[in-house]
DNA sequence: ATCCTCCCCTAC
DNA sequence: TAAGGTAGGGGAGGAT
């Protein structure tokens, strides 16, 4: 390996090019194939090498861990692959989607469940794998039910369909730095790369580090932020002509622009000069002459403008694609997530930490942008370097990053083009390279995650890292060796410099890296933090930007030392208590936060452009609108998340404002937010878009004068049904495969269910009532309280933290009982197969056409499982044909087949009938609503979409056509299921395979042809809703299987069931 | 007291 | 010529 290592460092340095990610990972491949084969050399005669000629490869996440099958895998004689290969013959995964699939079986992999793997080890001998096969679990789904195979194909090019698809297949879908640290197999925490065990001590090649070398910078002018001392600048008659034209002045009421024209008079030379026409003809000619350059250089520039701006073809997509920030947002969110999943696949392991010592190390590349850079420019290196789209001296472009040369002179990161040129007019200017920074990046992480124990995303450059050490007394000049060995391994792989500061808290060890840079590493001793802490400028404080810091200027506050001196009260009186303790503590190196690896979830998202926006009517900023919305919704369908809360934000500019200094920049602007809440949740672009456009609209705004827009949706819930990963882990591992196989299924059916749900949303008002909430609060037994602590209670976000001091912020993931409500109907597409059906032996198909009838409609009692099991034996078939009297009749649809588990169902009936008064919903809806609604709903807590004034006792529920859906807006006003027949065969496919899960089973479904459709799935769901409600009361009170509960609590709180009279 | 809305501020 | 995004902490002040 060091062999490999040095050869390929000087292939490298002649090259100038940084190490692909896949050398660093081959590298440590390489290495874990040693130490897997080490093991089984080791193991070989305890364990039977029964997978000898096996090679495999795990597909995604897998129950059990992927690491753990590793290990059973290589003990018992397998050999493990760390990607796939060809030579791979076993592919283990516990959901696959259907292209993977098809990539498999196409080169004959073959594909197997992972209790394969144990069962084959416990009986000792490989099992047949078709026992253990990945499709064809359920035989059901298959016969009866094939997934529209249209409908998967389409999808599986959108968002939706590769987000549906997360636990597996997420890394897919991504760019390949997250493929590549999602799917690093070696990022495991029992990945045993240590550097300082397997390194040779060649790294000498950092420099030592002369700190005074560009430390002697007191550029205090450019620290000053402030916008409108650079913006100030006389360019007013420029930026008015510009404007007017641009804006087609056809409307007089917003013409008070001209106002800064008056202001600016001495400036205007056109008129003057125009003042100034005489009958000198050449003079005229001249100045004609001059004149047509100027307009003809103004209409270029107006041109540009219009071409470059908000109105321009494809300016989103373009924007975002050029936007580092963006980059940066986008990079450090998808961080967050790999670390968040990777810590939370993580097995908590129980260290006896208590004779080791714990560091925090900073990492941070110096001027990242600029070291990626320079890889390909070693020429620069020693140059003033920065990063930036144009270099223009003038140039009102960012600098997005700065190397130390530059940095000498007084330029930093984010200042414009044409203020550092001024300080620095040697500066060289150099491309972005987004997929480099990419690179880089994850590699960086890569090292970083093999070297810790903890890791906490900050950006794509920086990272928080927690590393224990054993006492040996010298922990510090072992930590700065650690540290020191992390940047040579960084350097070597990247070409690029990363700095480190260690400390024992996050704040020291962040402040420690101002000291580390550039290049080094840096202990700040937590003995003497206190004192050492003084010398640092209030602005080095993590939290301190320039607000905060001009106003401790103006106080004569400039370093740490001062600020040490203000006291608590004085801080809190002008920061407020939570800012104003920080501020104290930060000033004295107190820093009580945790790394927090395990990301909480988001709760907001937003697209948010401000640059390049410029309307000159209401149509161009309404379909603007439009294309932010799409923007958002792509983003809530990658996250899976619909909203209930719509924010809009918006910049506009100030009346006097002068041209900005940066190119169509917003330049001096006045801040609006308009925020909604929308008692439903949406996500689609269109109502995004007609929502944001309603608050606009209401807010009479000049559109000429808009410089910026940003539409955030908050109050976020779960879009579609993703497994709980921490229900998933609670349940036995038997079930386990079956759950994320059910979970497979439903995402495959996502997009119906979200098409129903905007067409039902507008009915949906306060729909607070959550039955499986509703039950356990309600019911007093002792189990129902064992549950809540079991499952624990979600703490409600946004309340704000009693406890001033920063708490470590465990994110326990847990089933959120109070605040998902039943929101939504949710019905899910799904073809019947009856060809399939009819190939079926008669024998079979009659069974599963045994019709289960209720018997007397008029009965208040819910139905209870046994009565639904005894009316089916003395059904009556024949009275099928009698679609004239509700009441009289058997149930409008037909349960093909129930079967009884463990006579369970005794049980639950008397438990439920025992409970049922204490249930809330009983009461609840009989108070708002007096109908003779069939009882059996008093049951369940829907009160809220039963009820309404002009309800009748007959249902009514629209068919509509799929053409006519996409036309909802208005539709979704009326008390109306709007849903088609397709969606309705799905929603009954969903709650059959539901059923799987609970201690009945429904095999399958069919319609009496004579019976009106609807009304007859109305009436099968509500026998559904009773059954699953009795099965989760049985399970409560018997206190037999939490994690049923827990899964089907879930379920509920996914898959809510709504009836509309 | 606690919530909500509309901000401001910060980090990279 | 230019790509000034984005999520979250938190405060002020009003509503409940
Ligand atoms: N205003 C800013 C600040 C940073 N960045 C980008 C470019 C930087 O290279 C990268 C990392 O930011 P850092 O704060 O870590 O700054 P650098 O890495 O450039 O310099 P250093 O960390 O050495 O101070 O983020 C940016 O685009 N605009
Ligand atoms: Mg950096
Ligand atoms: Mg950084």
């Amino acid at each position: 390996m060091n062999i490999n290592n040095k050869k390929r460092k000087k292939d490298d340095k002649n090259q100038n090019k940084i190490s692909t990610h896949d050398d660093y990972v081959k590298d440590k491949i390489k290495k874990l194939r040693l130490q897997d084969q080490k093991i089984q050399e080791l193991h070989q005669n305890e364990y039977p090498q029964i997978f000898k000629n096996c090679i495999f490869y795990i597909n995604g996440y897998t129950i059990p861990p992927q690491q753990e099958l590793k290990k059973l895998i290589v003990l018992y004689g397998g050999q493990y692959e760390y990607y796939y290969t060809n030579i791979v013959t076993h592919i283990v995964a516990s959901q696959l989607n259907i292209a993977k699939i098809n990539e498999y079986e196409s080169s004959s992999k073959i594909i197997v469940k992972p209790n394969w793997i144990l069962d084959s080890i416990d009986q000792n001998k490989l099992k047949p794998t078709k026992d253990y096969a990945l499709i064809n679990k359920n035989p059901l789904k298959n016969f009866f039910f094939t997934l529209n195979s249209n409908n998967n194909n389409n999808n599986n090019t959108s968002h939706r369909q590769n987000q549906a698809n997360i636990v597996t297949e997420n890394s897919n879908k991504n760019n390949q730095h997250e493929l590549n640290i999602k799917n690093n197999p070696t990022a495991g925490n029992n990945s045993h790369i240590d550097i300082t065990e397997n390194e040779n001590n060649n790294n000498n090649e950092y420099e030592n580090k002369n700190e005074n070398e560009y430390e002697n910078e007191n550029e205090n002018e450019y620290e000053n932020k402030n916008e409108n001392e650079y913006e100030n600048k006389n360019e007013n008659e420029y930026e008015n002509k510009n404007e007017n034209e641009y804006e087609n002045k056809n409307e007089n009421e917003y013409e008070n622009e001209n106002e800064n024209e008056n202001e600016n008079e001495n400036e205007n030379e056109n008129e003057n000069e125009n003042e100034n026409e005489n009958e000198n003809e050449n003079n005229i000619i001249e100045k004609d002459k001059e004149e047509e350059e100027e307009e003809i250089n103004k209409s270029l520039e107006t041109k540009w403008d219009v071409k470059h701006s908000s109105v321009a073809p494809n300016f989103i997509e373009n924007y975002y694609e050029n936007s580092r920030l963006h980059y940066l947002s986008l990079w450090k969110n998808k961080l967050k997530a790999i670390i968040s999943s990777r810590a939370k696949d993580k097995p908590k392991v129980n260290t006896n930490y208590s004779n080791k010592t714990r560091f925090i190390m900073h990492v941070d590349m110096d001027c990242f942008f600029v070291s990626v850079g320079l890889i390909s420019r070693p020429e620069l290196v020693n140059k003033p370097v920065g990063v930036s789209h144009s270099s223009g001296k003038n140039s009102g472009s960012d600098i997005a990053s700065c190397n130390y040369v530059a940095r000498s002179y007084g330029v930093r990161n984010g200042m414009l083009i044409m203020h550092a040129k001024k300080l620095c007019p040697k500066l060289e200017i150099i491309p972005y390279e987004f997929e480099n920074y990419e690179k880089v990046t994850s590699i960086l992480y890569n090292v970083l995650i093999d070297n810790s124990d903890n890791i906490q995303a900050v950006s794509c450059d920086e990272a928080y890292i927690e590393i224990w050490l054993p006492k040996t007394g010298n922990e510090e000049i072992d930590i700065l060796n650690k540290a020191k060995k992390i940047r040579a391994k960084i350097k070597e792989y990247t070409k690029c410099n990363a700095s480190i500061g260690i400390s024992n808290n996050m704040l020291l060890s962040r402040l420690a890296t101002k000291k580390a840079k550039p290049n080094g590493e840096f202990f700040l001793s937590p003995k003497n933090s206190f004192e050492f802490i003084q010398q640092f400028n209030v602005s080095d404080l993590p939290g301190v930007g320039w607000s905060i810091e001009n106003k401790f200027n103006e106080k004569d506050i400039k370093t740490c030392k001062d600020l040490q001196k203000v006291s608590l009260s004085t801080l809190q009186k002008e920061f407020g208590t939570k800012s104003g303790q920080k501020l104290y503590n930060l000033c004295r190196g107190i820093d009580n936060r945790e790394l927090n690896s395990e990301n909480s979830e988001r709760r907001s998202i937003s697209a948010e452009i401000t640059w390049g926006i410029r309307f000159s009517n209401n149509d161009q900023f309404k379909a603007f609108i439009k294309e932010i919305s799409k923007e958002v919704s792509k983003r809530m369908e990658n996250e899976n998340k619909k909203g209930q809360k719509l924010t809009i934000k918006l910049k506009i500019r100030e009346e006097n404002a002068d041209k900005p200094l940066k190119r169509l920049g917003h330049g001096s602007c006045r801040n609006l937010s308009k925020s909604r809440n929308l008692n439903m949740y949406i996500y689609k672009s269109e109502d995004i878009a007609k929502l944001s456009w309603e608050i606009i609209n209401n807010l009479k705004l000049n559109p000429k004068d808009i410089r910026g827009i940003g539409i955030q949706l908050s109050k976020l819930k779960e879009l579609s049904d993703l497994p709980d990963l921490s229900v998933l882990n609670a349940l036995p591992k038997s079930i386990q495969d079956e759950v994320i196989q059910f979970y497979q299924f439903n995402n495959n059916i996502n997009n119906a269910i979200n098409q129903n749900y905007n067409n039902n949303n507008n009915n949906n008002n306060n729909n607070n009532n959550n039955i499986v909430n509703s039950i356990i609060t309600n019911n007093q037994n002792k189990q129902s309280k064992d549950i809540q602590n079991k499952i624990g209670e979600k703490k409600k976000r946004g309340r704000k933290k009693k406890t001033t001091n920063i708490t470590n912020n465990n994110n326990t993931k847990t089933i959120n009982n109070k605040e998902n409500a039943i929101d939504k109907l949710l019905p899910s597409p799904s073809k019947i197969d009856m060809d399939v059906m009819n190939e079926l032996p008669i024998d079979i198909q009659e069974e599963l056409f045994q019709i289960y009838h209720k018997k007397n409609e008029k009965k208040k009692e819910p139905v209870t499982l046994t009565q639904f099991w005894n009316n089916n034996n003395n059904k009556n078939n024949n009275n099928n044909n009698n679609n004239n009297n509700n009441n009289q009749n058997r149930d409008s649809l037909e349960l093909i087949s129930i079967i009884k588990d463990n006579n369970q169902n005794e049980t639950l009936v008397n438990n439920k009938l025992n409970n049922k008064n204490s249930l809330p919903s009983s009461s609840q809806f009989n108070k708002s609503n007096n109908n003779n609604y069939n009882n059996q709903l008093n049951f369940i807590n829907i009160s809220q979409r039963i009820e309404s004034p002009k309800s009748t006792n007959n249902f009514s529920i629209n068919y509509e056509s799929q053409a006519k859906k996409n036309d909802q807006y208005n539709a979704s006003n009326s008390n109306d299921i709007i849903i088609n027949e397709k969606d309705i065969k799905e929603l009954i496919q969903h709650w059959i395979e539901l059923f799987n899960y609970t201690n009945c089973n429904i095999k399958s479904i069919s319609f009496n042809e004579d019976y009106e459709f609807y009304e007859q799935l109305i009436k099968f769901i509500k026998k559904i809703q009773n059954m699953i409600i009795e099965s989760l009361c049985w399970h409560i009170s018997k206190n037999k299987n939490l994690t049923i509960v827990a899964s089907l609590m879930t379920f509920f709180e996914r898959y809510p069931i709504f009836i509309y009279k």
